[in-house]
RNA sequence: GCCCCUAUAGUUUAAUGGAUAGAAUGUCAGGCUUCGAACCUGAAGAUGGGAGUUCGAUUCUCUCUGGGGGCACCA
C-alpha cells in the first residue's frame, strides 16, 4: 500500500505540490481508488480548488506513470485511478511471498514491553467483562509480539483485599459445614456475592426484601438492622486482620481458598489462549507496599489525613487526594500497586508498562502513575482503560444477580452450535463435531469482544451474540472454509499469473482490499484498539463473499482466469487468517 | 456539588476538518439443477437542541439536555 501511496505523492512532488501531502479514498470506486483534496494547495496557488485540481491534471498528463492508469479531476478533488493488473500483480505477489509475515512489520525491534491482563480477583466470578479484558490483552500482545516487540504477559491476582475477607467471612458464617461443589471457584463467587449483599446498607436491603421494607418505617426494627451489618462489618475487619498478620486461625482456609481460585483462572486462561510469563500477587506485595508508605510518610510526600488514615495530596495536579492506608492500618490497592509496579520490571526488564482494566479505574491510574512520578520512578507507563460490559436490562452487578459468567455463556454458544453442527454434518463423528465446535464457539466469543472500539462500553446482547450472521466471527470463519473447500477442488496450475485479467471491480476491490491490510495493524497498534482488525476482517470477507458471488473460480471461461482467481482466493484466505491470527481467533478447514 | 467520558437509522455501531455519513441487525421485496444459502442482491431508515470557528463541522470551541463513570478508608 505503501507503494502506491509513495508514488502518488511522488507525482504530486513533481508537479509542484510540496509538505504533507494527505490521500483520501473516494466515497465510491467509480471515482478512482486515492484522491488527492485541492484546498490547501490551492491557497497557495491563489486560485480556486477547482482550478488547482485541473492545474494538478493537466501538468501530471505530461509524465510517464507506472502504476497509475489515469488521473481525473472532479470539482476540488485530483482523483487516481490504478492500474488493477500492476496493483495485483505486486500486492499478490507480496502476500505469496511474507505469507503469514504478511502485513506485520519490525517497528517494535529490540523494544521491550510489558502487558498485565486481566489482574481480576480470587474469590470472585469470572465473567464477561473479565472476557473481553482478556480478549483485548491477548489482542495486544499479537500485535506488539507479531511486529517484532518481545512482549512480557503478566498477570496480578489480587488474592488480599477486602473482597477475600468478605468471602471467607460469608463462607465461614453462612457455610462452613457445607461440601464444595465441583466448580469451587465459582461457589466463592456466589458465597462473595452473598456476603457483599448482607453487608451492604439497611435501607437497600429492604427495598430487595419485600418483607422489610415495612419495618423501615419502623424505626426500632431499622435500628435494628444497622446494627446487625456495623456487627458483620466488624467481623469482616477482623478476618481481613487476621489474613494481614497470617494468623492460623485463618490461614490455611485463605490459602485453599485462594488456591481454588487460581486453578480455575488458570483453566479458563488457557483455553482463552492466554500465556503469563509472570504472575504477581497482592499477598507477597502488601508489606513491600507498607514500608513504601511509612517511607513516603518519612519525606514528607504523604501525610496523615483525617482519623490517622495515610494520604497523599495530589490536587496541585488535580488528582485530588489518594488514599494510600486506612486508619486502622490496612492496606488498599494502591498500597501495593506502589511495590506491583517496581517488581515487574525487576522481573521482565521493558522498556513500557500496559495495564488493561476498565475505564472506571481512569482517574485512579492518573493518581498511581503520578505518585510513581513524584517518588522518581521514571519508566512509561500506560493504562489502557477498556468499557464496561452491560446488558440489555442494565449494568451487571453480582448483587442483582444478573451476572453472566464467561463458563455460562461459553457453554451456551458451544451448545447452540453443536446442535447447528450435527444438522449439517450427519457424517460427522461426536469427536469431530466437538473439536470443529469448540472453535467455532471461542471465535464467536472473541470476535463479538471485540467488535467495538475498546474504550467504549458495549452492550452485550447474548440473542445477537449467539446468532451468528452478519458482523461476527463465524461470518469469517464462513469465508475461509469456502475458499478452502474451492482449493481442495482445483486442480494444480503449473501456467504463469496473468495478472492483467483479474480486471474485474470486484477483483480489484478486493486486491485494494488486500493491500490496506498493512495500514490497519499499523492503526491498531498505535490506537491500543484491536476492533479496527476486527472490522477489517469482516470487511474482507465480505468483500470476498461479493467476488463470489459474481464470478465463478473454477468454471472462469480459460484455465489461465481459473489460475489467477485461486491465486486472488488464496492471498484472501491468507490475509483473513493472518487477521484473524491477530484476534487470537483459530479458523477451520470446514464447518 | 466537582471532575472525566459519551450522544449517529427501530437496535448495536463506523467515519486523520472534506465528495452521496459506511456497516450489521430488524422490517419489506428478491436470489440455490451453477465452486458451500452460516451466503448474496434491492428498498425504506440516522448525526440530541442552540450558538461559534472555518471555503467546508458527525469531527474543533461554548452552552443546554440526556446517558455512563469517578471523587479518603471499595476494588
Amino acid at each position: 500500500m505503501e507503494k502506491f501511496l509513495g508514488e502518488i505523492k511522488k507525482v504530486l512532488n513533481k508537479v509542484g505540490v510540496s509538505g504533507e501531502i494527505d490521500l483520501t479514498t473516494p466515497p465510491n470506486p467509480e471515482m478512482g481508488d486515492f484522491a488527492f483534496a485541492c484546498f490547501n494547495i490551492a491557497k497557495e496557488w491563489k486560485m480556486s480548488p477547482v482550478e488547482a485540481a485541473k492545474t494538478i491534471e493537466a501538468r501530471i498528463k505530461n509524465y510517464e506513470l507506472r502504476i497509475i492508469d489515469r488521473v481525473q479531476a472532479m470539482g476540488p478533488y485530483v482523483n487516481f485511478y490504478l492500474k488493477a493488473s500492476e496493483l495485483a500483480k505486486i500486492v499478490l505477489g507480496e502476500i505469496q511471498k511474507k505469507g503469514k509475515k504478511y502485513g506485520i512489520n519490525n517497528s517494535g525491534k529490540g523494544k521491550k514491553v510489558l502487558i498485565e491482563y486481566p489482574s481480576n480477583n480470587t474469590h470472585k466470578e469470572f465473567h464477561i467483562g473479565h472476557l473481553r479484558n482478556v480478549c483485548i490483552g491477548n489482542s495486544l500482545v499479537q500485535l506488539y509480539e507479531q511486529n517484532g516487540y518481545k512482549v512480557y504477559p503478566v498477570n496480578y491476582l489480587n488474592d488480599f483485599g477486602n473482597h477475600v475477607a468478605k468471602c471467607l467471612w460469608g463462607l465461614i458464617k453462612f457455610h462452613k459445614d457445607e461440601k464444595p461443589p465441583a466448580n469451587k471457584q465459582k461457589w466463592l463467587g456466589e458465597i462473595y456475592a452473598e456476603a457483599s449483599k448482607k453487608l451492604t446498607e439497611p435501607d437497600a436491603l429492604a427495598i430487595k426484601t419485600p418483607g422489610l421494607a415495612e419495618q423501615v418505617g419502623d424505626m426500632g426494627k431499622a435500628e435494628d438492622l444497622e446494627y446487625t451489618v456495623q456487627k458483620y462489618r466488624e467481623e469482616v475487619a477482623e478476618i481481613q486482620k487476621q489474613i494481614e498478620s497470617q494468623d492460623p486461625k485463618i490461614w490455611k482456609v485463605f490459602m485453599q481458598t485462594r488456591q481454588w481460585s487460581i486453578d480455575k483462572f488458570e483453566e479458563i486462561f488457557k483455553q482463552l489462549g492466554v500465556e503469563h510469563k509472570a504472575v504477581f500477587y497482592e499477598k507477597d506485595l502488601k508489606d513491600k507496599g507498607q514500608k513504601m508508605v511509612d517511607d513516603l510518610l518519612k519525606k514528607g510526600i504523604a501525610q496523615v489525613g483525617e482519623g490517622g488514615a495515610i494520604i497523599i495530596d495530589l490536587s496541585e495536579y488535580k488528582l485530588d487526594i489518594a488514599l494510600l492506608r486506612k486508619s486502622n492500618g490496612a492496606g488498599l490497592y494502591l498500597t501495593s500497586d506502589l511495590p506491583l509496579a517496581m517488581e515487574k520490571f525487576k522481573k521482565c526488564n521493558a522498556d513500557e508498562s500496559i495495564v488493561i482494566t476498565g475505564t472506571e479505574q481512569n482517574f485512579y491510574f492518573k493518581q498511581l502513575y503520578k505518585i510513581l512520578e513524584l517518588i522518581g520512578f521514571n519508566k512509561k507507563l500506560t493504562h489502557i482503560g477498556y468499557g464496561l460490559v452491560n446488558l440489555k436490562e442494565g449494568k451487571m452487578s453480582s448483587r442483582l444477580g444478573n451476572v453472566i459468567l464467561y463458563e455460562d455463556l461459553y457453554a451456551e454458544v458451544f451448545a447452540m452450535l453443536k446442535a447447528e453442527s450435527v444438522e449439517r454434518h450427519p457424517d460427522w463423528s461426536e469427536k469431530k463435531i466437538n473439536n470443529n465446535v469448540s472453535v467455532l464457539a471461542m471465535a464467536a466469543l472473541k470476535f463479538d469482544m471485540q467488535k467495538h472500539e475498546a474504550a467504549k462500553n458495549i452492550t452485550f446482547d447474548a440473542k445477537e451474540a449467539t446468532s451468528f450472521e452478519g458482523f461476527s466471527g463465524l461470518y469469517v470463519l464462513y469465508a475461509i472454509a469456502r475458499i478452502n473447500s474451492i482449493l481442495k477442488q482445483s486442480k494444480k496450475s503449473k501456467a504463469k499469473i496473468d495478472y492483467n485479467l483479474l480486471d474485474k471491480p470486484e477483483e480489484k476491490h478486493l486486491v485494494l482490499f488486500l493491500a490496506k491490510y498493512e495500514e490497519v495493524v499499523k492503526s491498531a497498534l498505535m490506537n491500543y484498539n484491536p476492533s479496527e482488525i476486527t472490522r477489517y476482517s469482516f470487511d474482507l470477507a465480505q468483500s470476498f463473499n461479493d467476488f463470489y458471488n459474481k464470478h465463478s473460480i473454477l468454471k472462469a471461461e480459460t484455465e489461465s482466469l481459473v489460475a489467477a482467481r485461486l491465486q486472488l482466493v488464496g492471498a484472501a484466505k491468507n490475509v483473513l487468517e493472518n487477521s484473524l491470527g491477530l484476534l487470537t481467533i483459530g479458523t477451520v478447514e470446514e464447518m
